[in-house]
DNA sequence: TAGCAACATGAAGAATTCTTCAATTCTACA
DNA sequence: TGTAGAATTGAAGAATTCTTCATGTTGCTA
Protein backbone atom coordinates (compact mmCIF):
# COMPACT_ATOMS: atom_id res chain seq x y z
CA UNK A 1 0.00 0.00 0.00
CA UNK A 2 1.17 3.14 -1.17
CA UNK A 3 0.11 5.99 1.06
CA UNK A 4 -1.72 9.06 -1.08
CA UNK A 5 0.54 11.16 0.66
CA UNK A 6 3.89 10.27 1.98
CA UNK A 7 4.36 10.94 5.68
CA UNK A 8 7.52 12.71 5.60
CA UNK A 9 5.04 15.04 3.19
CA UNK A 10 2.68 15.88 6.50
CA UNK A 11 5.79 16.22 8.59
CA UNK A 12 7.30 19.54 6.31
CA UNK A 13 4.11 20.25 6.02
CA UNK A 14 3.17 20.43 9.95
CA UNK A 15 6.53 22.70 10.29
CA UNK A 16 5.59 24.76 7.74
CA UNK A 17 2.33 25.42 10.04
CA UNK A 18 4.44 27.13 12.35
CA UNK A 19 6.78 28.43 10.24
CA UNK A 20 5.31 32.35 10.60
CA UNK A 21 6.25 34.74 13.79
CA UNK A 22 2.25 35.38 14.52
CA UNK A 23 1.01 31.44 14.68
CA UNK A 24 4.23 30.55 16.98
CA UNK A 25 2.87 33.62 19.42
CA UNK A 26 -0.48 32.76 19.34
CA UNK A 27 0.18 28.65 20.09
CA UNK A 28 2.35 30.20 22.80
CA UNK A 29 -0.39 32.51 23.67
CA UNK A 30 -2.60 29.43 23.93
CA UNK A 31 -0.50 27.36 26.19
CA UNK A 32 -1.65 29.04 28.87
CA UNK A 33 -5.58 28.31 28.00
CA UNK A 34 -8.06 29.24 25.79
CA UNK A 35 -8.13 32.56 24.43
CA UNK A 36 -10.94 35.01 22.65
CA UNK A 37 -9.35 36.72 19.77
CA UNK A 38 -9.56 40.09 21.33
CA UNK A 39 -6.85 38.92 23.99
CA UNK A 40 -4.46 37.72 21.17
CA UNK A 41 -4.91 40.82 19.28
CA UNK A 42 -4.09 42.83 22.28
CA UNK A 43 -0.71 40.80 22.86
CA UNK A 44 0.02 40.10 19.73
CA UNK A 45 1.53 43.27 17.30
CA UNK A 46 -0.66 42.57 14.01
CA UNK A 47 -3.54 43.79 12.46
CA UNK A 48 -6.88 42.43 12.95
CA UNK A 49 -7.52 40.67 9.17
CA UNK A 50 -4.04 39.58 9.21
CA UNK A 51 -3.82 37.94 12.65
CA UNK A 52 -7.64 36.00 11.41
CA UNK A 53 -5.73 34.85 8.47
CA UNK A 54 -3.18 33.07 10.36
CA UNK A 55 -5.65 31.69 12.67
CA UNK A 56 -7.16 30.55 9.67
CA UNK A 57 -4.48 28.55 8.78
CA UNK A 58 -3.57 27.27 12.38
CA UNK A 59 -7.68 26.16 12.58
CA UNK A 60 -7.17 24.31 9.02
CA UNK A 61 -4.74 22.53 10.43
CA UNK A 62 -6.04 21.50 13.73
CA UNK A 63 -3.73 22.09 16.19
CA UNK A 64 -6.48 24.88 17.04
CA UNK A 65 -9.98 25.20 17.76
CA UNK A 66 -12.28 28.04 17.61
CA UNK A 67 -16.01 28.05 19.56
CA UNK A 68 -18.07 31.44 19.16
CA UNK A 69 -19.36 32.67 22.90
CA UNK A 70 -21.71 35.37 22.05
CA UNK A 71 -19.81 38.15 20.62
CA UNK A 72 -16.51 36.66 20.58
CA UNK A 73 -14.84 33.87 19.41
CA UNK A 74 -12.12 31.94 21.34
CA UNK A 75 -9.56 29.80 20.51
CA UNK A 76 -7.81 27.21 22.28
CA UNK A 77 -5.19 23.91 21.59
CA UNK A 78 -6.78 21.09 19.83
CA UNK A 79 -4.67 18.61 22.03
CA UNK A 80 -1.08 17.35 21.42
CA UNK A 81 1.31 19.02 23.76
CA UNK A 82 2.81 22.16 21.99
CA UNK A 83 4.82 22.96 24.88
CA UNK A 84 6.92 19.60 24.54
CA UNK A 85 7.43 20.60 21.13
CA UNK A 86 8.35 24.11 21.77
CA UNK A 87 10.93 22.80 24.15
CA UNK A 88 12.44 20.40 22.29
CA UNK A 89 12.82 23.03 19.38
CA UNK A 90 14.19 25.65 21.57
CA UNK A 91 16.64 23.33 22.61
CA UNK A 92 18.03 23.18 19.45
CA UNK A 93 17.63 26.69 18.93
CA UNK A 94 19.85 27.11 22.07
CA UNK A 95 22.40 25.45 20.45
CA UNK A 96 22.50 26.82 17.01
CA UNK A 97 22.07 29.87 18.05
CA UNK A 98 25.27 29.67 20.47
CA UNK A 99 27.39 32.71 19.30
CA UNK A 100 24.53 35.13 18.36
CA UNK A 101 24.73 36.76 21.85
CA UNK A 102 21.29 38.73 21.54
CA UNK A 103 19.48 35.91 20.79
CA UNK A 104 20.89 33.55 22.79
CA UNK A 105 20.56 35.81 25.77
CA UNK A 106 16.88 35.85 25.40
CA UNK A 107 16.20 32.10 24.80
CA UNK A 108 17.80 32.09 28.40
CA UNK A 109 15.94 34.46 29.87
CA UNK A 110 12.33 32.78 28.18
CA UNK A 111 14.15 28.86 30.10
CA UNK A 112 14.19 30.95 33.43
CA UNK A 113 10.65 32.36 33.38
CA UNK A 114 9.65 28.63 31.57
CA UNK A 115 8.06 27.36 34.98
CA UNK A 116 4.83 25.50 33.95
CA UNK A 117 4.70 27.54 30.45
CA UNK A 118 6.83 27.60 28.00
CA UNK A 119 7.43 30.61 26.26
CA UNK B 1 16.56 45.79 25.57
CA UNK B 2 14.76 45.00 22.63
CA UNK B 3 16.50 42.11 20.35
CA UNK B 4 17.39 42.62 16.56
CA UNK B 5 15.32 40.04 15.63
CA UNK B 6 12.79 38.95 18.06
CA UNK B 7 12.68 35.54 19.40
CA UNK B 8 9.56 34.43 18.17
CA UNK B 9 11.05 35.32 14.58
CA UNK B 10 14.00 33.34 15.38
CA UNK B 11 11.85 30.38 16.06
CA UNK B 12 9.43 30.67 13.00
CA UNK B 13 12.17 30.77 10.92
CA UNK B 14 13.45 27.73 12.35
CA UNK B 15 10.39 26.01 11.88
CA UNK B 16 10.31 26.85 8.05
CA UNK B 17 13.55 25.78 7.61
CA UNK B 18 12.36 22.62 8.62
CA UNK B 19 9.58 22.85 6.25
CA UNK B 20 10.55 20.91 3.50
CA UNK B 21 9.99 16.92 2.38
CA UNK B 22 13.13 16.25 1.33
CA UNK B 23 14.91 18.56 4.55
CA UNK B 24 13.11 16.42 6.95
CA UNK B 25 14.49 13.39 5.53
CA UNK B 26 17.71 14.53 5.19
CA UNK B 27 17.33 15.22 9.32
CA UNK B 28 15.78 11.98 9.85
CA UNK B 29 18.43 9.95 7.96
CA UNK B 30 20.94 11.63 9.82
CA UNK B 31 19.77 10.51 13.05
CA UNK B 32 21.09 7.02 12.38
CA UNK B 33 24.78 9.12 12.18
CA UNK B 34 26.51 10.95 9.92
CA UNK B 35 26.44 10.04 6.30
CA UNK B 36 27.72 10.94 2.84
CA UNK B 37 25.91 12.93 0.06
CA UNK B 38 25.78 9.59 -1.96
CA UNK B 39 23.99 7.56 0.38
CA UNK B 40 21.76 10.35 0.87
CA UNK B 41 20.92 10.44 -2.58
CA UNK B 42 20.63 7.18 -2.80
CA UNK B 43 18.01 6.88 -0.24
CA UNK B 44 16.01 10.48 -1.07
CA UNK B 45 14.37 10.52 -4.45
CA UNK B 46 15.48 13.70 -5.67
CA UNK B 47 17.60 15.44 -7.75
CA UNK B 48 21.48 15.55 -7.42
CA UNK B 49 21.24 19.30 -7.50
CA UNK B 50 18.11 19.60 -5.75
CA UNK B 51 19.37 18.35 -2.65
CA UNK B 52 22.66 20.38 -2.65
CA UNK B 53 20.04 22.97 -2.64
CA UNK B 54 18.21 21.80 0.75
CA UNK B 55 21.65 20.63 2.09
CA UNK B 56 22.95 24.34 1.82
CA UNK B 57 19.44 25.60 3.36
CA UNK B 58 20.22 22.94 6.48
CA UNK B 59 23.91 24.29 6.32
CA UNK B 60 23.44 28.11 6.45
CA UNK B 61 20.50 27.01 9.40
CA UNK B 62 23.50 25.65 11.12
CA UNK B 63 21.73 22.37 12.20
CA UNK B 64 24.22 20.33 10.03
CA UNK B 65 27.83 20.16 9.18
CA UNK B 66 30.05 19.03 6.43
CA UNK B 67 33.04 17.70 5.95
CA UNK B 68 34.76 17.03 2.81
CA UNK B 69 36.83 13.27 2.98
CA UNK B 70 38.53 13.24 -0.22
CA UNK B 71 36.20 12.39 -2.83
CA UNK B 72 32.70 13.03 -1.21
CA UNK B 73 30.85 15.30 1.32
CA UNK B 74 29.74 13.93 4.84
CA UNK B 75 26.71 15.47 6.57
CA UNK B 76 26.09 15.16 10.09
CA UNK B 77 23.77 16.87 12.92
CA UNK B 78 25.44 19.71 14.24
CA UNK B 79 24.52 18.91 17.33
CA UNK B 80 20.86 19.37 19.80
CA UNK B 81 18.73 16.54 19.96
CA UNK B 82 16.99 16.40 16.80
CA UNK B 83 15.63 13.50 17.45
CA UNK B 84 13.76 14.65 20.69
CA UNK B 85 11.54 17.48 18.47
CA UNK B 86 11.02 14.83 15.61
CA UNK B 87 9.10 13.00 18.43
CA UNK B 88 7.47 15.92 19.80
CA UNK B 89 6.60 16.22 16.62
CA UNK B 90 5.19 12.95 16.03
CA UNK B 91 3.03 13.24 18.75
CA UNK B 92 0.95 16.48 17.98
CA UNK B 93 1.13 15.06 14.30
CA UNK B 94 -0.72 11.62 15.21
CA UNK B 95 -3.55 13.73 17.22
CA UNK B 96 -4.29 16.16 14.20
CA UNK B 97 -4.37 13.10 12.17
CA UNK B 98 -6.84 10.72 14.17
CA UNK B 99 -9.24 9.77 11.41
CA UNK B 100 -7.04 10.37 8.46
CA UNK B 101 -6.39 6.46 8.20
CA UNK B 102 -3.62 6.36 5.71
CA UNK B 103 -1.21 8.31 7.68
CA UNK B 104 -2.28 7.47 10.55
CA UNK B 105 -1.10 4.05 9.88
CA UNK B 106 2.24 5.35 8.78
CA UNK B 107 2.45 7.22 11.57
CA UNK B 108 2.10 4.21 14.45
CA UNK B 109 4.29 1.79 11.80
CA UNK B 110 7.13 4.19 12.80
CA UNK B 111 6.50 4.68 16.10
CA UNK B 112 7.14 0.60 16.55
CA UNK B 113 9.80 1.04 14.30
CA UNK B 114 11.36 3.71 16.48
CA UNK B 115 13.51 2.26 19.28
CA UNK B 116 16.55 3.68 18.80
CA UNK B 117 15.49 6.05 16.12
CA UNK B 118 12.64 8.01 15.31
CA UNK B 119 11.36 8.11 11.85
C1' DT C 1 47.95 17.14 -16.92
C1' DA C 2 43.67 15.41 -18.94
C1' DG C 3 39.45 13.43 -17.82
C1' DC C 4 35.96 11.98 -14.86
C1' DA C 5 33.08 11.82 -10.75
C1' DA C 6 31.13 14.11 -6.60
C1' DC C 7 29.13 18.26 -5.02
C1' DA C 8 28.11 23.11 -4.90
C1' DT C 9 26.54 27.43 -6.77
C1' DG C 10 24.03 30.99 -9.64
C1' DA C 11 20.21 32.32 -11.83
C1' DA C 12 15.55 32.29 -13.84
C1' DG C 13 10.80 30.97 -14.05
C1' DA C 14 7.08 28.48 -11.49
C1' DA C 15 4.68 27.91 -7.39
C1' DT C 16 3.54 29.29 -2.57
C1' DT C 17 2.84 32.21 1.02
C1' DC C 18 2.16 37.03 3.03
C1' DT C 19 0.00 41.29 3.64
C1' DT C 20 -3.61 44.31 3.04
C1' DC C 21 -8.02 46.17 1.75
C1' DA C 22 -12.79 45.85 0.90
C1' DA C 23 -16.78 43.33 1.69
C1' DT C 24 -19.48 39.98 4.68
C1' DT C 25 -21.45 37.41 8.70
C1' DC C 26 -23.04 37.29 13.28
C1' DT C 27 -24.35 39.19 17.69
C1' DA C 28 -25.77 42.64 20.79
C1' DC C 29 -28.46 46.25 21.94
C1' DA C 30 -30.69 50.76 21.53
C1' DT D 1 -35.29 47.77 12.55
C1' DG D 2 -30.92 50.06 12.49
C1' DT D 3 -26.31 50.69 13.99
C1' DA D 4 -22.04 49.20 15.91
C1' DG D 5 -18.49 45.94 17.26
C1' DA D 6 -16.07 41.38 16.65
C1' DA D 7 -14.23 38.39 13.58
C1' DT D 8 -13.88 36.07 9.05
C1' DT D 9 -13.48 35.84 4.04
C1' DG D 10 -12.03 36.89 -0.78
C1' DA D 11 -8.99 38.71 -3.76
C1' DA D 12 -4.84 40.95 -5.66
C1' DG D 13 -0.12 42.35 -5.64
C1' DA D 14 4.32 41.77 -3.14
C1' DA D 15 7.60 38.80 -1.33
C1' DT D 16 9.56 34.11 -0.57
C1' DT D 17 10.63 29.68 -1.62
C1' DC D 18 11.13 25.70 -5.08
C1' DT D 19 12.83 23.42 -8.93
C1' DT D 20 15.76 23.00 -12.60
C1' DC D 21 19.49 23.81 -15.71
C1' DA D 22 23.99 25.37 -16.75
C1' DT D 23 28.35 26.20 -14.94
C1' DG D 24 32.12 25.83 -11.26
C1' DT D 25 35.10 23.62 -7.98
C1' DT D 26 37.66 19.87 -5.90
C1' DG D 27 39.99 15.63 -5.84
C1' DC D 28 41.04 11.15 -7.72
C1' DT D 29 43.32 8.33 -11.12
C1' DA D 30 45.22 7.19 -15.48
Amino acid sequence: MVAPVPLYQAKAEFFRMLGHPVRIRVLELLQDGPMPVRDLLAQIEVERSNLSQQLAVLRRSGIVTATREGDTVVYALAGGDVADLMRAARRILTELLAGQQDLLAELQEADRDAVAKSA
